[in-house]
RNA sequence: CGGGGCGUGGCGCAGCUUGGUAGCGCGCAUCGUUCGGGACGAUGAGGUCGGAGGUUCAAAUCCUCUCGCCCCGACCA
């Protein structure tokens, strides 16, 4: 491909919203360009990138037995509605009606597609276990794009369904994925990190998510350094202390003066104890419109997910407002369940066997000592609600765990028959009875793992693509090709044998200065850059530079030619 | 949705406080010189100052509304 010719530009200054590096290098460098929030156009470079890494995808895929297809982005409803996801989903799922006033969804993922599917062509144990994938456009309406193209509305997913049948059969086909996951960020120049993860508005009983390591990432990853834990801080779940050895007594509650105490720091200052001694508490309401009130021990937080969870929240939960606390009898800052109404209460399993906490008196500017679940107030449900926090035990070494930030590049499902139950997707067994099609689904953000891959390849110059997912194999830069006959004649040829051999290289034969043609091939980032001008010849060829290490050295025109049609046609280091 | 910030030529920005009819750098076009690390000179093109309404003799500038984008939080695969 001739620079003079490619749909791009590069430019000098960073643009002002890109704050992520990769954002920034694949704005600068011509790879992709904004359109709205969260929305990008991928130019031809960034679409070649696209695809060298979805066929890295493709291949592993391939490799464990997936069968390629490709389902729609616009589906009706209803199957939305049969699987309950309809209205267990919020406003991130966009709905609209068609010219006839049927209600339409734009798909955030394709359960439902495959179940329906299944159902119809899956009749008998014989057609079993299947995999399908597909690489397709999701529309999911985020509250907030960020990162570039690390968290956008729009994107392409390469979403694989496995059908088993039964669980022993997921096991297999989940480990399978498991395998080709590992094998897929290795080629990509990905190191992730495998986490347990909630399961999310996908149910099912298991998932791990994949994870690059990234400051900026919005997940916290729990992990031992000895590798014997590594777990989403979602669903951590970390050895907590146990009841005081010899039981203490519950003590008479005491109502307490404790004047400008809404934090638990204050709280615990001001009496001069621990923070483990107090009792802390949080509200929020569940999608479905219940008022949650949590309570966790003072040195602790309470962790959204599990509580969500554990109060069987339907459509996730949200912080509570004021109005909503007091409705109930709670007021903010000195609140407890001590005497509320109408609100569910869930306690954190260490509260339950710590006596005499320090708890709010529902009343500005005061709390009681003393307090003890069971007796002053009662909970509906007991159950894990705190975050891990960095140097917890690890459960398996007790070694302090560290807390990380990541960035989820894909993710594995063990769903169930949630899906097919809701298709009637069964098939007949041997035993001649009917039973559920068991499903699992395992996702890659295609565009999210390019980031990634920019994030954890780029210096101060620019990009760095590893070879397997480089737009082009090579950079050629020709030095006075404007005015040097020879010059330009070898770029030429050099040019034409990379193409004859199936295998293109980007020629900058633009008539720039060296300077910019320099600047321009780091930022690009193919992985060599070629350059021939008069000094080059006079030196005895081509000079070829390896963009990772800057190592160069000065070839012969006939070894540089056969690197074209030969070396960076070895798998791996050319564009496909 | 809460908090903060920003919308002025392709990119980066100044001008706004104190209203007087738009400017800088880069990029772009043409010509000449240059040619191994973002060259130099000359000439030139390009802007409904995000949009609407208002105040005013006069609005990029003041007021109101609105749209968009970014960051933090909330939320989320």
């Amino acid at each position: 491909m001739r620079l003079s010719q490619l749909f791009f530009t590069t430019l000098r200054d960073d643009p002002s919203e890109a704050e992520m590096p990769s954002h920034r290098l694949l704005l600068r460098a011509g790879y992709v360009r904004q359109l709205g929030s969260g929305i990008y156009s991928l130019l031809p470079l960034g679409k070649r990138v696209n695809d060298r890494v979805e066929q890295v995808i493709r291949e592993e895929q391939d490799r464990i037995g997936g069968q390629e297809m490709e389902m729609p982005v616009v589906h009706p409803a209803d199957i939305w509605r049969a699987s309950g996801r309809f209205d267990a989903i919020g406003p991130e799922l966009t709905r609209f009606k068609d010219r006839n006033g049927r209600d339409m969804v734009l798909a955030m993922t394709h359960e439902e597609v495959v179940g329906l599917l299944l159902a119809d062509i899956v009749k008998s144990y014989r057609q079993l276990p299947v995999q399908v994938y597909h690489f397709q456009t999701k529309w999911r309406d985020e509250p907030r794009a960020r990162g570039g193209l690390i968290r956008v509305r729009e994107f392409v997913m390469k979403d694989a369904y496995s059908a088993d049948r039964d669980q022993a059969g997921l096991d297999a086909s989940y480990e399978a994925q498991y395998g080709a996951y590992v094998r897929t960020f290795e080629r990509l120049g990905l190191d992730t990190v495998v986490v347990a993860s909630d399961v999310g508005i996908m149910g099912g009983s298991q998932a791990h998510e994949f994870m690059v390591l990234n400051p900026a990432g919005e997940d916290v990853l729990v992990l031992c350094e000895t590798g014997h834990y590594a777990a989403n801080r979602q669903v951590a779940v970390m050895p907590k202390p146990a009841a005081p050895e010899p039981p203490e007594a519950p003590a008479a509650i005491d109502e307490v003066a404790t004047p400008g105490t809404t934090t638990i720091a204050t709280l615990a200052a001001f009496l001069g104890v621990g923070p483990e001694r107090t009792a802390k508490a949080a509200f929020f309401v569940t999608g479905d419109g219940r008022l949650v009130t949590a309570i966790v021990r003072g040195d602790f937080e309470v962790n959204e997910t599990k509580l969500g969870n554990a109060a069987k929240a339907i459509g996730g939960i949200r912080p509570a407002t004021v109005e909503e606390i007091r409705a109930a009898g709670m007021e903010p800052g000195y609140g407890s369940p001590i005497g509320a109404r109408g609100t569910v209460v869930v306690i954190d399993d260490l509260v339950q066997r710590s006596p005499n906490l320090v708890a709010g008196a529902n009343r500005e500017g005061f709390h009681y000592r003393n307090v003890n679940v069971g007796r002053d107030y009662q909970a509906d449900v007991v159950a894990d609600i705190t975050n891990a926090q960095a140097g917890d035990a690890c459960p398996v070494c007790g070694e302090p765990v560290t807390l990380r930030n990541g960035i989820e590049v894909g993710n594995i499902f063990k769903l169930g028959t949630k899906f097919t139950d809701a298709a009637g997707a069964s098939y007949l067994g041997e035993d001649g009875q009917a039973h559920p099609i068991v499903m699992g689904s395992y996702g890659i953000g295609v565009g999210r793992s390019t980031a990634c891959i920019v994030e954890a390849h780029h210096d101060d110059k620019g990009i760095v693509w590893p070879a397997e997912v480089a737009p082009y194999a090579a950079h050629l830069v020709s030095i006075g090709n404007a005015r040097e006959p020879r010059v330009n004649e070898i770029a030429e040829r050099f040019h034409e044998l990379a193409s004859e051999a199936g295998r293109e290289i980007l020629w900058d034969d633009r008539d720039e200065s060296p300077g910019v043609k320099f600047t321009d091939a780091e930022l690009l980032g193919m992985p060599w850059i070629l350059t021939v001008s008069p000094r080059s010849l006079a030196a005895g060829g081509i000079e070829v530079t390896e963009r990772a290490t800057g190592e160069r050295s000065t070839r012969p025109i006939d070894e540089v030619e056969a690197l074209l049609v030969n070396e960076f046609g070895r798998a791996g280091l050319v564009a496909g």
